[in-house]
Order: C-alpha cells, then sequence, then structure tokens
DNA sequence: GTCGTCCTGTGGTCATAACCAATCTTCGCG
DNA sequence: CGCGAAGATTGGTTATGACCACAGGACGAC
C-alpha cells in the first residue's frame, strides 16, 4: 500500500482517505490506536507535516483523538462522525432510513412581514417567494415547511419541480454555495390549518424549527420555519466541547494588553 | 507587539490570540482582509508554519476563512464564530446575559431504569446517582433538570455545592475530561409536579432535551433529562455546512481497492 | 477595445530536522 | 515488595526552505 506521488490530490489527503478506510472498513475499531505518527512516516515514506496534517484532519472532524504521550485512537461509536451538520430535510430523513418527500400546498410571491425581513436583510413590505410544503416520511405527513427566498432566487425555483429536496437544486444547478444557518427550536400549539395538513388532533403540542441559511460571505439565502409533529419526529445532534484553554492558560501581557 | 518566547504557551496560541483579540476588537471587521502569511512571519518573527497554525485554528473555528490566491478574510457577524458547542446550563445562560442558578430539590441513589441504564451502559437496575433541580435564570424558574450519574461520580457529588454549575466541579476538581454529547429535543406537555416547579399552568406545552455525555474515549458520563419553559427558553443553535469534497475528487484506485 | 500572456502575490503542499512535554516501562535501590 | 529514577515512546512545537496552484493585474499583440 503505497501512496500516489503522481496524482493531483495531495499526499495528506491520500493518507487521511486510507485512514478513514480502515476505520469505516472496521480494521480499526473503536478504541483502538493508530499507528503512530513515525509509523506512518516510515511506512508510507512521507514526512510528518504530512502524517500529521491527516490525522489533523480526522481528529477534527471527530474520527479520531489524541492523548500526548500515549497514541492517536479511534473514537467510539461509528456515529460519533456525525458532529451535527447542517442539512435539508430531505437529506436527514435518507440518513434517518426514512423516504423523504414533499407535498406541494403553495408558491408564490408575497410580502414581507418584519420577521422574515430582518431574517433575508431586506426592508420590509419587499417581495419574497414563499413556499408551503407538508414533508413526508415514508408517505406520511412529518412536517410543514414554509420557507422563504429573495425575489431572484423564488423566481429560478418556480420553474423547477419543487415536490423533492431544494437544496440539490440550489447547490448543484443553481451554484449557490449554502454555507451555515442560525435554527431557533421552540415548541407551540399549532393552528388549526397547520393541525389539519399535518394530521393531528388540534391541542397536540409540535416542534418549531426556524433556520435562517447563509452563503459563505454571510448573506441569507432562505429562511424557514418548520413545524414538525412531536409524536413522530424529534431533533437530534451531537455537540462537541470546546476547548477552554484559553481562559485557563495565563498569557503573557504583551497580548492581554 | 512581540510574543513572548520564555512563556510556556505556544507561539501559535499566543498568535492566534492576539488575531482573535484583533476580530472581537474590531480593529479587523467582517470581510476585511487579515495580514497575509509571510506578513506575520515577518512581523512576528515566527515561522509560516506557525502562522499557519494559528490561522488554521481560527479558520476551523469559523472566525476566518480562506481563499487560496487571495488572501484570509475575517468571517461576516461577529456571533459567527460560536458553531454550536456543548455547554452547560450555567455556561449557557450566562452566555445569554442571564444570571445562572439552580435550586436543590432531591439528591440521592435510585435504581436506574431502561433508559437511563442504556444511556450510561450500565445494567437496569443497577444504582445511579439522581440530583432533581430546578435551573434558574435571573432568579425565575427557567427549567427542571433531572441528571444522572454513576456511582462513583455520585459519591464525589455528594460532599459538593450542587447549587451552581456541576460541569466546572468535574471538569476542574475531579478532571473529568467532558468531550462530546448526544442531544435529543423533543417537546411534551409537562405532568403535574413539572408545571408546578416551573410555574406553569399545567397543559402548556414545555421543550424536553434528553443529553448523554460522554468522555473522549467514549463512555457516557452523565445522563440529563431538562424540562423547559418554552415561553422563557427555545433551544438556539449554529450549524455549518459540511464540505462535500470526498465525493467530487477521485481517488488513485490504489487506494479505493 | 479585446483577448491572451506573463508576472506577482497569495494560500497549499511537502521535506528535513530538532527539541519539548506527557506517558509508560524498566530496573535498581531500599 | 514498594517506590523512585532513568530511559524509551508518543504526540506537540517550531524552524528553514522549496515548489505548486490559484487569482488578479499589467501589458502587449491583434
Amino acid at each position: 500500500m503505497l501512496l500516489d506521488r503522481s496524482s493531483p490530490v495531495p499526499l495528506h489527503y491520500q493518507l487521511r482517505f486510507y485512514l478513514q478506510q480502515q476505520i469505516e472498513g472496521g480494521a480499526l475499531k473503536p478504541g483502538d490506536a493508530i499507528p503512530t505518527e513515525r509509523e506512518l512516516v516510515s511506512r508510507f515514506g512521507v514526512s510528518r507535516i504530512t502524517v500529521r496534517q491527516a490525522i489533523s484532519d480526522l481528529t477534527s472532524e471527530g474520527f479520531l483523538y489524541r492523548q500526548h504521550g500515549r497514541g492517536t485512537y479511534v473514537r467510539s461509536q461509528k456515529i460519533e462522525q456525525e458532529l451535527s451538520t447542517l442539512t435539508g430535510f430531505a437529506e436527514e430523513m435518507a440518513a434517518r432510513g426514512l423516504a423523504p418527500g414533499a407535498k406541494l400546498i403553495s408558491a408564490e410571491l408575497v410580502e414581507s412581514d418584519g420577521k422574515i425581513a430582518s431574517a433575508l436583510q431586506i426592508q420590509t413590505g419587499d417581495q419574497v417567494f414563499e413556499i408551503l410544503r407538508v414533508r413526508l416520511a415514508n408517505g406520511e405527513p412529518m412536517a410543514l415547511e414554509v420557507t422563504y427566498y429573495p425575489v431572484q432566487v423564488g423566481e429560478r425555483l418556480l420553474k423547477e419541480d419543487l415536490e423533492g429536496g431544494l437544496w440539490p437544486l440550489l447547490e448543484d444547478k443553481f451554484g449557490i454555495e449554502i454555507d451555515w444557518a442560525d435554527e431557533t427550536i421552540g415548541c407551540a400549539v399549532p393552528s388549526e390549518s397547520t393541525a389539519r395538513h399535518l394530521g393531528i388532533k388540534k391541542g397536540t403540542p409540535v416542534l418549531v424549527v426556524e433556520r435562517t441559511t447563509y452563503t459563505p460571505d454571510g448573506r441569507p439565502m432562505e429562511f424557514c420555519r418548520g413545524y414538525y409533529r412531536a409524536d413522530r419526529y424529534s431533533y437530534r445532534l451531537r455537540l462537541k466541547r470546546k476547548g477552554r484553554r484559553a481562559s485557563s492558560v495565563s498569557l503573557p501581557s504583551a497580548l492581554t494588553g
């Protein structure tokens, strides 16, 4: 097993990919130590900096963890990798093994209210494109989603099929880079029409997820509010503890002044 | 402005801290380019690898983003840094500008039921240490938290003050490294006693947050269930879209076989 | 004016080399 | 047997130096 130096793919990336395969293929089990840095250096004939970059990437993504003076280990739980990432409804359902779908209720231009305008950073009253859909999992109603787009994007969306996931369209066809999002999760008793769309009795509480999605330069791309059936859906996420080194280390005074 | 080479704090960390201050202090505004790597090299008299490590850390934490051939830029939104991280109740309230507190209801050894046992990876019926607390923000009830610990940890906690945050105790005093957690967020109508502790009318839905927290080696450290007043609290998080680079690069066949 | 080409500046990759810091093992002293 | 000292092993930090890949501007040919 050697790396391909004629390939345009960087060595550290090839090595990282190799290690990832060892982990996912089961050759390296959770809790196992991976070979030491110097071992990998000699086995693959690369420099230590290359090895460290590969390991560092896998560490920051949660595949591995390091212990100074001991070694580098595979994290427990195969799923451990999946620190919570930004996904659309369709992706998320697919990840849970459910068949995603959507039933279009309406798609039209409306005037933005204050909340939508502030999320999309436009003026209250400016027109936005509103899409109202019931999201399905294995054919059953899972959520009611109301999504708002700036008009330019909305006009392009009108020509597309809106009953599948929209993000593949936005990313692959429109070339819009989705980078990050702010989410707020609360719960509430739904309105009568919302309850009807979800097929639940009125008075049953639902999860309310509001999300504003941004492109890398910080411009908002969409605002979405989803009402999820709490009996069928709970929001899951995995969080990593941040290093608190900053506060526990006394820095040289030259830096603090 | 120079770095302190006699300090035990690594140079890349000092530099990282300096840049972070420039950003938070407003000297570097969102969208601004930071000095080039080579500029920082000569200004601080360190090697490029040191500069790159500092920038790399800030990049992976969302303070900066890089563009090959152009430069490195400060992300828009001051808050942008705060990709969702694992925090305890006290830390979270403090971050929101509220004074955290806790009122201890009970702390005792109980038998674990199936759910708790499976979360803590012990046998159903094994004893666990249960702490029941009403969490306060500015003196007002915000949540009812029920937390379970393995007995060894619980016995040590019994001797401590349980009306503050527990994580500082666990991390700093006990030396337990809190690494990551799985969370599940749902909503439900609370029991009568829960509603009473929270000071809400029965029938008012609450957010239910269940969390299992783990140490780096994957062993569960605590299981916690919180009932949050939905009128005062909504769960907020910031998510980053994962790069989908892996699938778009063709790797050398030697690695795929 | 328009379109390439070339140059320059930027981040990206990689090698070699040295020493530091945390951890574990080994072994000898008491 | 117990305990501390010394050495080996592992990841952490840093320097120097070279070349590659991408973006943008300058400049000349057309």
